[in-house]
DNA sequence: CGAATTGTTGATTCTGTTCAAATGTGGTGG
DNA sequence: CCACCACATTTGAACAGAATCAACAATTCG
């Protein structure tokens, strides 16, 4: 069977833990043999999710994290005055719903963003499992960790910088997250809208596509529609420092 | 023995964990008997710190997760650029360090802003002990995923808002966290610098200054050097809003 | 195809930054 | 204890960058 991608799914069968494409992304990262057997059983499979589709809602009982097989979901939540936030664009093998172990309860929104598949990994039956396979408790803690560096790291980026550093360090950001995915990136399918890359970084959605028609006029990419070539990456790095 | 506080500590001796004041709000929160025994033995005490002192620095090897017993944390990174940027304040029961578990290296640096104490808990010998009280691990988990919320909820407050609502919500959760450990919360002491306040925020410690002044016109607070009084909380709440 | 959503671009306004100077505070050593 | 110094804070004035308002073009989806 040939490598399945985003476009084709039409025979898509959901592989086991051992035969995941992003395996070494997620939770399993570290298990072998009988324990990724134990750890495969765990996993409830879930039908596709569409566009706009919930994966959960702010104040939704967690009874389970959720892995993204592929596609692409943001997470947000709303603030005092009840505006829409987002805290997060997760991608193929990152893990879900972290933020909720403490209260179980969901403290924010996730939604599809595109046709998107995740594996729910009940969180008792996980716990049950961490007592046996002890590698596992390490492994979960190493993915909340890299969780509370993610969310720093945003903190770090937004904190007193201009709007075309931001959307610099954005950019070069996913393409980071997609060549460690394997895929090419150079050429970026942004699945959000410029609304939400606005929301997130701060700034309005027409200073977004500003800043884009500046970085174009530039030549450090080129814009067609929701796809973004990067042209020049030294020059990016270089305009984010 | 009278209880102690951040400025009686010529007598001070570090207390136990069974005794220890912030032991609901640090890691063994749900411990008991024999288990907070096992935890009591694996902490090792430190020297007080004073102002200026750091607890680790970005790329020290990480061994130790570290418990805030009174005093206060910054922790910040350097950005691209090299312009420090602060990721957090800790205060009492906090529990730093969490973000170096994944990659064995601190990825920020953590340095009092006054006199401070802190327990080192070492990280192996934390998760040898989390095979044997099943609770811990689950505790563990928590901690880690209630700073998952804080810094996206940091985000959150960062997002879209104006420099007013910024501080009044800095304001108002430092007031929330001293009233969880026990303080008055009305008679905030900072420990903090506006320079610290205004990186936090994302704005120019000017700009801190004048809010800070303009809350005092309209009657919010009033300000005594570094400690603020609040006068008007449900005002600042609307303002937060 | 047509409605609705998303994206682009221009003009104006305003919030917060920057630069600058004065004042206040805490800590140090004589 | 006091003088002094480094550092923190306040305040003012000019400026800049991004937000907002507004109109229009392009895509997407039913």
């Amino acid at each position: 069977m040939s490598k399945p991608t985003s476009t084709d799914n039409v025979f898509h069968v959901k592989p086991a833990c051992e035969d995941c494409g992003v395996r070494r992304l997620c939770l399993p990262v570290s298990l072998e043999g009988e324990a990724l057997t134990l750890m495969d059983r765990l996993v409830k499979r879930r039908t596709p999710l569409k566009k706009g589709d919930y994966i959960y809602r702010t104040g939704d009982r967690f009874h389970s994290l959720y892995a993204l097989q592929y596609g692409a979901i943001k997470s947000y939540g709303l603030t005092v005055e009840g505006k829409e936030q987002i805290t997060g664009f997760h991608l193929t093998g990152e893990v879900l719903g972290l933020d909720a172990i403490d209260s179980s309860l969901h403290s924010c929104n996730a939604v599809a963003l595109e046709k998107t598949e995740i594996c729910e990994l009940p969180f008792d039956a996980l716990e049950q499992l961490e007592k046996e396979v002890p590698s596992l408790q390490h492994d979960l803690a190493c993915i909340m960790s890299r969780e509370i560096r993610r969310d720093q790291g945003m903190l770090m980026m937004i904190g007193g910088s201009s709007a075309e550093q931001r959307l610099a360090r954005f950019l070069l950001n996913l393409r980071e997250r997609m060549l460690k995915r394997g895929f090419d990136g150079n050429q970026l399918r942004l699945p959000m809208t410029r609304q939400d890359i606005g929301n997130y970084l701060g700034l309005a959605f027409e200073t977004i596509s500003r800043q884009l028609a500046h970085l174009q006029e530039i030549g450090m990419l080129e814009i067609d529609n929701k796809t973004i070539r990067l042209l020049d990456i030294s020059g990016l790095e270089s305009l984010a420092a």
